[in-house]
DNA sequence: GGTGCAATAT
DNA sequence: TATATTGCAC
């Protein structure tokens, strides 16, 4: 398993409270979670936060407004950016993103990503061949099992050697 | 009123 | 194209 263990690299962003181009700077980047984790952070804020809100598939807009202690928002606002954020986690699962699918998949065309050959891969591509996306793992991927404490059990993580 | 999805506008 | 805003349905 020369793979990452979390997928995820939070590099840690201040929210700080302003326009929304502040506090969207933190979401817009897809830091993975809004790391609203002041004080003194412990070693799982993140995780605590995804708890906290039940993963971003399930947290609700209005929570996360509070959780992000922003009043400037509303949950129009926040329910837009969730809807892109759900958007991209669920089209590219976070997982072993590492490098190796670049000059490897260069052969195909220019498709960067390869954890959406890994999940066909992984998944045996259902049977209708297409890319159906069962949305099955990825929805629990980032959904509810998460990977805050516990690891999954057998999940498309490293398959990708 | 709140939330999700989709369409639309910028 | 991507993001933001709005509308509609549940």
């Amino acid at each position: 398993m020369q793979c990452k263990e979390t997928d995820d690299g939070l590099p840690l962003k201040e929210n700080d409270d302003g326009d929304k181009t502040n506090w969207l700077s933190s979401v817009q980047l897809w830091n993975s979670d809004f790391n609203i984790v002041d004080h003194n952070k412990k070693p799982n804020t993140v995780s605590e936060l995804k708890l906290q809100l039940g993963g971003s598939q399930v947290a609700t807009p209005k929570q996360i407004k509070e959780v992000m202690q922003v009043d400037d928002l509303t949950n129009d606002e926040v329910k837009s950016h969730l809807q892109k954020y759900r958007l991209h986690i669920r089209k590219l699962p976070p997982s072993s993103t590492r490098n190796q699918c670049s000059e490897n998949m260069k052969s195909q065309s220019g498709s960067p990503q390869c954890p959406l050959t890994v999940s066909a891969l992984a998944k045996g591509m259902s049977s209708t061949g297409g890319d159906s996306m069962d949305g099955e793992e990825d929805e629990k991927s980032d959904g509810l099992s998460w990977r805050s404490g516990v690891h999954k059990p057998g999940e498309i993580e490293c398959i990708v050697r």
